[in-house]
Parts: C-alpha cells; sequence; structure tokens
DNA sequence: GTTTTAGTGAAAATAATTCTCAATTAGCTA
DNA sequence: TAGCTAATTGAGAATTATTTTCACTAAAAC
C-alpha cells in the first residue's frame, strides 16, 4: 500500500498531469525522505544535481501533489509547511523535533470522539489534523 | 477558569513585561473574538480605533502570548499563523472551514493513544496537536 | 518627578510565495 | 517516427509575510 515514485507518476497521469522530469525528481525526493521537507530543503537537494529546476517548479509540484493528497503538510513543531509522503488513510504523525523524523500511525480513535463531538455541537466534521510531537529514541540519548 | 483581558494582563506583568496601550489592544481584539484571527486581521481590527499602532508591534505582541500560552496558534483549513485565546489545558478546537468560528472542546481521550504509541516508538512525546474541521450548524443552513 | 529600561512606529531588510511570459516538451495522433 | 498542441518550465519580477533596525517614547520602580 506504501505509495511509491511509480504510483505516484500513474495517478498523476490519471488526473491528466504530464510526467516531468522535474516532476519525478520532486516525487522521488519526498519519497526518499525519512523526514519532513520544506519547499526550500526539496529545492536545495534536487538543485544539488539539477542546477536549473526552478523553486517555482517545486511550489507547483507540491500544491498539484497536496491536491490529490499524496503528500501531507505538518504542522507541530514549528515548521508549518512541510511535506512528506502520505501514508494509508487514516494515518497521523509522530515528529521528532530534534531531527525532524516522522513516524507514521494509523488509529481510529478519533472516530466516536468525532461523532460524540458532532452530536454536541451541530457541526458536520470534514477532516481533522493530529500530530504528536516529541523526541526520538536516538534524539533522546544525544 | 477562562482567560479575560485582565487575567493575561496579570500574567504579563508577573513576567516582567509592561502592559502598554498597544498589548491591551491587541489582547482584547483577540479575547473577544469567537474567530480565529491572523496578523493582518487583528491589525485591521485594532488600526481602525488607533490609526498609529504598527504591525511590527502585532507580530511581537503575538509572539510574546504564543510563547507564554496565553493563545494558541491554529493549522486545519487552510490558514496557518491564525490565533485564538487559550482555553484550560488539554482543549483542542473545532472550526468552521467557511465561517471561521472556534469551538473548544476538552477531552483527555489521547492520554491512551499517546502512552501506547510512546511505549511503541520509544519516543518521548512531548505535546500534540488535534484540530477538527467541518461546518458550523449555521453554515450548513446557508 | 526622575530614572531606567522595555516598548514603540516607521521604514528598511529579509524571507516566502505567486505570477508573468517566452521558450520548451510530454504525450497524443497520423 | 514526425508533427502538433496544450501543458509545463525557468527566470525573474511582483507580491505578500515577517523581522530587524533605530531613534524616540513611555511604563513602572523608586
Amino acid at each position: 500500500m506504501r505509495l511509491t515514485e511509480r504510483k505516484i507518476a500513474n495517478i498523476l497521469r490519471q488526473y491528466g498531469y504530464k510526467i516531468t522530469p522535474q516532476r519525478r525528481l520532486v516525487i522521488k525526493t519526498i519519497a526518499s525522505s525519512q523526514d519532513r521537507l520544506t519547499p526550500i530543503g526539496i529545492y536545495n537537494k534536487v538543485h544539488q544535481d539539477h542546477p536549473n529546476i526552478g523553486l517555482a517548479t517545486i511550489y507547483r509540484t507540491l500544491e498539484i501533489l497536496a491536491k490529490l493528497k499524496l503528500i501531507c503538510e505538518l504542522h507541530a513543531g514549528g515548521s508549518c509547511h512541510s511535506y512528506k509522503i502520505s501514508a494509508p488513510h487514516n494515518h497521523h504523525h509522530l515528529i521528532c523535533s530534534n531531527c525532524g523524523v516522522v513516524v507514521d500511525f494509523t488509529g481510529g480513535e478519533l472516530r466516536k470522539v468525532q461523532q460524540n463531538l458532532s452530536g454536541k455541537t451541530g457541526f458536520r466534521i470534514d477532516d481533522h489534523l493530529l500530530e504528536f510531537i516529541g523526541l526520538c529514541p536516538a534524539c533522546q540519548k544525544t
């Protein structure tokens, strides 16, 4: 079920987007990173080997990938606007505030909370955001 | 337990910050708003009656209030960098994606999840972020 | 009231993001 | 395989968001 570069490319194609070398590079970079990456972080990584990719292209690609939910945006721990590859539906994130590593975990625990909340408030709840922040085992030692 | 303008002023004083008219205005504006407000949103509101307050002062004040956890930053539903007054510890937010109204709710449901996650991953978990996003009753009708 | 030091506005500086447009190219069609 | 067409690109300009600088002001302690 894990999203690979190839699967993402196929999905993009399905939606009518062209598969350009630049888009491949962005996807590969995100898919192969353990950490969350900012637009400029991605730019810097890609730029090393492909110095004439433009920053605007990074932003444009991220916009598409986020819209199709192929990547997700992380918020906790200071840095909004950083991204990682999506994991299967209903997953959340555990982020190391020191090294930035992101661990996915799944959990339907929120369904009950959500129903309860919806009943009490009358809101129609569409989505939620759950992130934990802390220190990974390696960073605790140092 | 609710944070009033006066309580916030006292806390600021305790921490050695001066209570200036500008800070009062920012605090009053946030404390009296049902919605989340962006820095510029706050600036615009305050600016109407007090045209010579500077935007930098808004940013500086928000920084202090956030550091002392007297306001909290909201993320879900597109607009990062918006703020509302803090509610008691262990509260989370339910946000209307249409009108921006924010409802606080409390819930210790996450304690178990957190312990479990900590046990499994070895992370030392320090904090978390939980927000629900949807449509409030009023906005569902229109 | 005086003093001290933090806080202020205004403008400049920096950072982040989006837009514009001419040139290029992916992917279809013959 | 070559040609066509619309989507995509890079470069830089434009816009927006945020932070810094600095001379001046004012809050709070005495």
